[in-house]
Parts: C-alpha cells; sequence; structure tokens
RNA sequence: CCGGGUGUGGCCCAGUUGGUAGGGCGCCUGGUUUGGGACCAGGAUGCCGCGAGUUCGAGUCUCGCCACUCGGACCA
C-alpha cells in the first residue's frame, strides 16, 4: 500500500469521548471509529489487524478439523423461547418485530442454530465426533458499553461447537480447542492466563476462560505461583477457623447511626473481623439473608449457585427496611423471619457482633447457635493473600479481559432441542456439546493495552497492520525515490506486508505517524542512500541500524521468522 | 436503571453581566523549507446537540428531550 493514495489519516490530539488508551490509540490511529455507544466502524487500518487475527484463528481452526460455516444474524425468537434461554438473556438481547409483527432478534449467541445445523447431519454414533464455527458478528445490548472495543453492543467473535457421543469423547474434543486456543493466543502474542471460571448463562459442566492480562480488565484473576488460576467469581475459600472463645452473654447495645460496618467498626472499635454483615438478596423474587464476615465481600455468583437461582439481585432499600423493621444498616440474623445463608466461616466464628433489626442498635456476643439458619456455604469473594486452596501459598491479584472461553455444555442443549443419535446398541442418546468462543475486537484493544508507548502503538509483529514500513525522506530525490519504489516491489515479491510513506510531507510527520500505527519496522530512505545506506529502526526498542540497500530484504526476512 | 460531567468548523477547546461566534491543530492557494509533528502571507469551513419559552435581541437565561462520557448497578 502506498500511503499517497491511500484512505489514511491520523489525530494528533486524544479523542474526548475515549477514555481508554487503547480507544483513543486505535481512534488516533484510524484504526476504529465510534459512531455511537458501544458500536464502532473498522476502518481500513484496523480491519487490516482484525484480520490477521482472524486468520491466525482460522488456520488453527482448521488444523483441528473444525468446519466453517455462517449463521444469519437476524433470528427467530422462538429458537431462544424453546431453549428456555430467552428469559436468561432479558433486556440484553436487541428484539424486533418484521412487518407481520412476528419477533425477531439479533443473535447473542449461537448455540441454538449450531444445534439445528448438527441435526442436519446427526443420526448415528457414526456421525460423531466433529466440531463446526462461524466468525462473525454478535449483538448484546449491554446496559453500560465501555473502555473502547471492550465492551460493545456488536463484536465480532469466532464460536465453534463440539459434538461428541459421550462424556469421554467430549473430553478429548474439549482438550483439542483448548490445546488450538493456546496457539492462537501465542501466535497473536498476547500477554494471557487460563483461569478458571463460571458457566454463567451458559450452563453446562465447565468454563475456562482465556484472559488479557492488563489494568483496565473487568475481571479479577486469582492467581498462585503454583499455576493455581481461577476468575473471582468461583475461587474458592480456604475456611477460616478462628480461635475458639467460650459463649459469652449477648447483649443489645445502642449503636447510633452506625450504619455501615466501617461506623459501627470504628465506634464500638473493634476489628472489622468481629462483625458478621447481613445483606439481603432477592434470589427468583424469594429473600435470603447473607451472612459473611465483616471484613469480606460477598459473591453473587456463589451465592446463586448455592441455591439454585438464577436471578439474583440486592434487597432494594425499601425492601429491606420492611423485612427488618428497621432503617437500613441494621439487619442481623436473630428474629428476621427470613431464609438465612451463612458463609462457611461463620460456624467458626464467636461472639461476633450483628445488626439488631431495629434502628441504631446491635447485638454483641452473638453466635451461630443464636440462630436459625437455612444455608451454609462458601459465598465471600477471596482475598488478595488469602491461602490457596490447592498449595497453600498466599494468592495474588491480577486484572483480566475475557478474550477467549471454553465450555463443556454437556447435553444441556441436546436435550432441551431433541439433538440425539443411535448408539451401537440402537438407544437414542443426546450429543455431547462443548462451545469455544474468541472475541476479536477485545484481542485487538487488550493488545494495543498491552503493547503501547508515549508515541503510540507497538503491535506484535504476527498482528500488525503492516509488518514494514518505508518511509520516504525526499520525494522530489530521484535516487531515494527509485530506491524505494525497488525497495518497496522486492518486499511485496518476498511476501512481505509493507507500507509505503511516500506522502509529501516533513519526515517528523511520517515517523510519528508510522510510529502512532504501530508498524514494527522502519526503513528510512533517506541522504544515505547515496551510499547505498538504509535506516532500519525496530520500533519496540527503537534501536537503529544502517543497513547496506542490497542486504535489506534478508535483514527483514531473518528479523521477521 | 441511579448519580456526576460534557455537547460550539474535520480534531481539541475558549466564549465575560444576554449585544456582529473565536483560537490552536488540520484543510486550500502562493512562497521559503525538508532526518522527529517547519515558517511567512492569504483563504475556506458553524442549525453553538434538538425543541419550546423569556427577551427588542439567546451559544449564554428557563423548561423539556436527545446524544456522548465517567462512577455505580448490570454483564456467556
Amino acid at each position: 500500500m502506498r500511503l499517497s493514495d491511500s484512505f489514511f489519516y491520523t489525530f494528533r490530539e486524544d479523542v474526548k469521548d475515549e477514555e481508554t488508551l487503547s480507544g483513543n490509540l486505535l481512534v488516533k490511529s484510524s484504526m476504529i471509529k465510534k459512531i455511537g455507544n458501544g458500536i464502532y466502524m473498522y476502518m481500513p487500518l484496523g480491519l487490516k489487524v482484525l484480520k490477521k487475527i482472524e486468520n491466525i484463528i482460522r488456520e488453527e481452526m482448521n488444523n483441528t478439523g473444525a468446519n466453517e460455516l455462517l449463521m444469519p444474524n437476524l433470528l427467530p425468537e422462538d429458537v431462544y423461547i424453546s431453549s428456555g434461554r430467552r428469559d436468561n438473556f432479558g433486556s440484553s438481547m436487541f428484539s424486533l418485530k418484521d412487518r407481520y409483527d412476528r419477533s425477531l432478534v439479533l443473535g447473542p449467541t449461537h448455540e441454538e442454530f449450531f444445534v439445528e445445523a448438527a441435526k442436519m447431519k446427526v443420526k448415528s454414533y457414526k456421525d460423531l465426533p466433529f466440531n463446526i464455527y462461524q466468525i462473525g458478528n454478535k449483538y448484546r445490548d449491554e446496559p453500560r458499553p465501555r473502555f473502547g472495543l471492550i465492551r460493545v453492543r456488536e463484536f465480532f467473535m469466532k464460536d465453534a461447537y463440539s459434538f461428541d457421543t459421550d462424556a469421554n469423547s467430549l473430553d478429548k474434543s474439549y482438550r483439542k480447542m483448548f490445546e488450538a486456543y493456546k496457539k492462537i493466543f501465542d501466535r497473536i502474542g498476547i500477554d494471557y492466563r487460563i483461569v478458571k471460571a463460571d458457566t454463567g448463562v451458559m450452563g453446562g459442566l465447565l468454563s475456562e476462560e482465556f484472559q488479557a492480562v492488563t489494568d483496565i480488565g473487568e475481571d479479577v484473576l486469582v492467581l498462585c505461583d503454583c499455576n493455581y488460576a481461577s476468575n473471582i467469581e468461583v475461587s474458592e475459600c480456604v475456611i477460616n477457623k478462628e480461635k475458639v472463645e467460650k459463649h459469652k452473654e449477648r447483649k443489645l447495645v445502642h449503636t447510633p447511626n452506625a450504619k455501615s460496618i466501617e461506623e459501627i467498626s470504628k465506634f464500638l472499635k473493634k476489628d472489622k473481623i468481629k462483625f458478621v454483615k447481613t445483606l439481603i438478596y432477592k434470589i427468583d423474587e424469594v429473600f435470603y439473608a447473607c451472612l459473611v464476615s465483616g471484613d469480606r465481600e460477598i459473591n453473587e455468583t456463589k451465592l446463586r449457585k448455592l441455591v439454585n437461582g438464577t436471578k439474583i439481585e440486592l434487597a432494594s432499600f425499601e425492601e429491606v427496611e420492611k423485612i427488618t423493621n428497621a432503617k437500613i444498616g441494621f439487619a442481623g440474623p436473630i428474629d428476621l423471619g427470613i431464609k438465612i445463608i451463612i458463609d462457611n466461616d461463620i460456624l467458626y466464628k464467636y461472639n461476633y457482633i450483628v445488626g439488631a433489626n431495629k434502628t441504631d442498635y446491635h447485638y454483641i456476643n452473638v453466635n451461630t447457635s443464636d440462630f436459625i439458619y437455612d444455608y451454609v456455604g462458601d459465598i465471600k469473594n477471596v482475598k488478595e493473600f488469602d491461602i490457596c486452596p490447592k498449595c497453600g501459598k498466599k494468592l495474588y491479584f491480577k486484572n483480566g479481559i475475557e478474550i477467549g472461553n471454553t465450555f463443556k455444555l454437556g447435553t444441556k442443549y441436546s436435550k432441551a432441542l431433541g439433538l440425539n443419535y443411535l448408539d451401537e446398541k440402537n438407544t437414542l442418546k443426546p450429543v455431547a456439546m462443548g462451545c469455544y468462543g474468541i472475541g476479536l475486537g477485545r484481542i485487538m484493544a487488550s493488545v494495543v493495552e498491552q503493547n503501547n508507548d508515549d508515541n503510540g502503538i507497538i503491535w506484535p509483529i504476527n498482528i500488525a497492520p503492516f509488518e514494514v514500513c518505508i518511509v520516504l525522506i525526499d520525494k522530489n530525490d530521484d535516487l531515494q525515490k527509485s530506491i524505494a519504489n525497488a525497495l518497496y516491489n522486492n518486499l511485496i515479491n518476498n511476501k512481505i506486508d509493507v507500507i509505503l510513506d511516500d506522502r509529501d510531507l516533513r519526515p517528523g510527520v511520517k515517523f510519528n505517524d508510522m510510529d502512532l500505527i504501530g508498524i514494527p519496522y522502519r526503513i528510512t530512505i533517506g541522504k544515505k542512500v547515496k551510499d547505498n545506506l538504509v535506516e532500519l529502526k525496530i520500533r519496540k526498542t527503537s534501536q537503529c541500524f544502517d543497513v547496506h540497500v542490497n542486504d535489506i530484504v534478508t535483514k527483514i526476512n531473518e528479523l521477521i521468522k
């Protein structure tokens, strides 16, 4: 590509409606443009990056023997109703009516339709296993899109689905995808971790996430040197037993205006750990009082699972005040009148402090024998420096962006949608499924978050929009011009992805633009061509070399390999 | 959905007590320049987010709406 006649622009200043580094750099460098909240255009340069990511994914998918197909995005709503997922998605699904008032949705994910596709083939165990996938758009009406390409409403994604006879076979298919994913992310050159995760709306048996490590990540990764790695959503807590104490006499104490654990702990001059907080949750329209130690946070994912619920939300202030008969902040388990769930640490706490269900009062010296509870379980978040459940060392946290995930679905969808096969003994069995996603836009944004400096983006070579740029310093100098053109053609003939900056601009402008858009290798053609020398600069390290014109192609080839 | 902020040439922003819409960057023309975002001279580009209202007069005041954005809630 020659820049002088290409669709290309850059901005010198940050744009105001992109707060993240990656969002700003991608917009300034003409990779993307926002046209609405969570909706982006991919400009020529950005599309090149996206296509390179796409091709790596496609190659590795095809290497596993998976077959690519393409699904529509405009989908009849009733299919999601049959599968039982219409309600799960709720308002995060875009829905619309056609001219006959029939309900359609924009696909947020395609399990149901891949099952439809699979039915075309699957009759017998001899038809299994196989894996089919697509690379296409997904639509989700996010409550709050943000962070540039990280959380958007229309996004480009690869989703694959495996179909097997049984759990053993599924295990192999899953493994195969898992290994392919590692190859994909390694080739892309992204810094990632694999963590155990929640199965969420997908349901199923096992979920693992591939997380790009960056500070703007919305997920918390719980990690240990022993290679334990888990999303905080599902990271199990080791039970914390306190020193056994003799039960003291329970007492009602006046604690005016001490609503939060923070306030009450200051007021009574006791450490947070001596308190138990009571949060009232509404899970599938039923209220539960949930108790955790004062120094801990509730984990809603764990809580939801414990009671086998689907929809979970904190009760409103009004609801809490009605249930506790007190102002917000004084809820406690004693004489409460709704179901009680306690965190398993509470069993090993003694003489703790709880709200008294009476405005401005707390109980001190409460013990678990003082009230009746309905559920016990691990319902709290791991804290940094907690003990690793696997090896006993201290855990540490990092932030991550989910760029890929792998699910063992089992027979959830095949049962719901009637995807069955006949086995050797002529009995009808449901197909065992897995599904596997990768978010391409998120990869792009995460890579930029991980690879940049004051001058702009630093693309890893395998997904850079161009591998090499040639900067022609003086386009009116015939020697420089002819050497630049010759080199440009030579690199193209060597299958190197090259861009020629032959614009009639000052050198500084071109250097800055090439830095901004992050091309890994720059060849500058200037005065030194008289001595048959060109300059090679490495974007990442800023190293510069003078290279003989005749050697430059070889040198570039070496670097790229 | 709750709370805060912002909407003014392509981009970033200024705009006094209401009185002819400004600057920088970019763009066009000419000239001088040419290895890290040059300089001089001239020039073009505005539904001041949208709609009502107050006023002789509204970018500015009032009301309503919309969009974007941040924090939260939410989120395969």
